[in-house]
DNA sequence: AAGTCGTGGAA
DNA sequence: TTTCCAAGACT
């Protein structure tokens, strides 16, 4: 019995002969405007592979992995980097988890990295005594792929398709956007991802799908922009029906989104008798897992920054501090919240450090800070601190 | 199944 | 300046 649903009012089906013809015009606005000179995506030589020329997945696993939530020409220069230290499996498998972070640190959702890094030894296992530098040596399936940490249905499908050229649809923040506008979608993208799905799949050029899906993904990014889309250029603008009705900005409609919490954060660079500064480690669960800091937490109503720092790191490592000078105030926004982080200087006084609330913790010498993996908010900590010992080593 | 997870580019 | 939001996954 078929119910109506809110879903099926925009339940839509192209005919074959129309999704031919707009594979083939998008293709040829590939062939001319796409991006090519994508470095995973080319041969060791530095040509584009033949159509069902398999590519080695290990670089296009890694990018597509890094690609989540993060735009191309921010991942290029990580990509090259951890290429660079990292050039086959065997040799990130053979890393260190602190090694991986090192490499991932400013490019933010830290996790990925650890699940990377946990997903590498899984897939040497599953290549087992196969050749890893052999493309036929990887899985080539949805399901392998998706079994592993970090990997979704996108990412998985990216890199079965960059890689082996296999028909596999994707779903990502470009093609929500051109589908949207496409069909003209009345509901937001994320309540309705099996129909969105659906058109990803049916528009899926088997022929091509590697150039195809590349394809789709240049034209979200280059010219079914979020904003100001150059629908002119648009290959596929006779077959958009939010362009037809002149309501293109009324696409994607967007969900409602809650307001983000505004907290002040106090932190300690805590200088020991010896001139080194207490460092912590990050717990791997939520915010910032498996990260250096200097410690700190969130100021009560109550009190004054300095309160929050004394109390702070009495919590969570049992010492005790005399604060001290700022040393830098700043703004810094996550996903969902707004933080200002208030970094002290502060003097150790007694207690050896205990990391109740974080892996681990260590004395180290401000030389030695960027032998660990920071997030950004922390390296902007970093800066201000050199700047600082700097003065205090040559005055004026 | 809504919330949680970073950062920086772009307007 | 603030605001949006990106080649999403996980719980």
């Amino acid at each position: 019995m078929n119910i109506p649903s809110g879903e099926d009012s925009f339940d839509f089906a192209w005919k074959s002969d129309k999704i031919t013809a707009m594979q083939k015009r998008l293709l040829v606005w590939f062939q001319v405007n796409g991006r090519h000179e994508i470095p995973w995506k080319l041969k060791s030589d530095g040509s584009k592979p033949q159509q069902g020329e398999a590519l080695n997945p290990y670089g296009i696993w890694i990018a597509e992995v890094m690609l989540q939530q993060t735009q191309l020409k921010v991942v290029v220069p990580y990509w090259e980097n951890w290429m660079e230290s990292f050039p086959t499996l065997r040799d990130l498998v053979n890393a260190t988890e602190h090694k991986v972070l090192m490499h991932w640190q400013g490019l933010g959702y830290y996790s990925r990295a650890r699940r990377l890094f946990s997903a590498a030894k899984s897939l040497l296992e599953w290549i087992g005594d196969a050749d890893p530098l052999a493309p036929e040596s990887w899985p080539n399936d949805l399901e392998t792929w998706m079994a592993l940490p970090g990997i979704g249905r996108t990412t998985a499908g990216s890199i079965i398709s960059s890689a082996f050229d296999r028909p596999t649809p994707l779903l990502d923040g470009n093609l929500k956007r051109v589908l949207s506008r496409l069909v003209a979608n009345p509901m937001p993208m994320n309540s309705c991802l099996s129909r969105s799905w659906d058109l990803s799949n049916q528009l899926l050029d088997r022929q091509n799908p590697r150039d195809f899906n590349q394809a789709l993904m240049d034209l979200g990014a280059m010219v079914c922009k979020p904003h100001n889309p150059n629908c002119c250029e648009c290959p596929w603008k006779l077959d958009c029906i939010a362009y037809a009705s002149s309501r293109i900005k009324d696409f994607p409609v967007k969900s409602s989104s809650s307001p983000m919490p505004n907290q002040v954060i106090g932190i300690g660079v805590v200088f020991n008798n010896d001139g080194t500064v207490l460092i912590d480690q990050r717990l791997d669960e939520g915010l910032l897992g498996g990260m250096w800091e200097f410690p700190g937490g969130k100021k009560e109503p109550e009190e004054n920054i300095k309160e929050t720092i004394v109390r702070e790191l009495r919590e969570e490592l049992a010492i005790e501090v005399e604060v001290g000078e700022l040393l830098i105030a700043l703004d810094h926004s996550y996903s969902h919240k707004k933080l200002c982080f208030v970094v002290h200087i502060c003097r150790w006084i007694s207690g050896d450090p205990v990391p109740l609330e974080s892996q681990q913790c260590r004395w180290v010498r401000p030389d030695e800070l960027n032998q660990y993996p920071f997030p950004a908010a922390n390296s902007k900590m970093i800066s201000a601190l050199k700047n600082y010992l700097q003065q205090k080593t040559n005055p004026l």
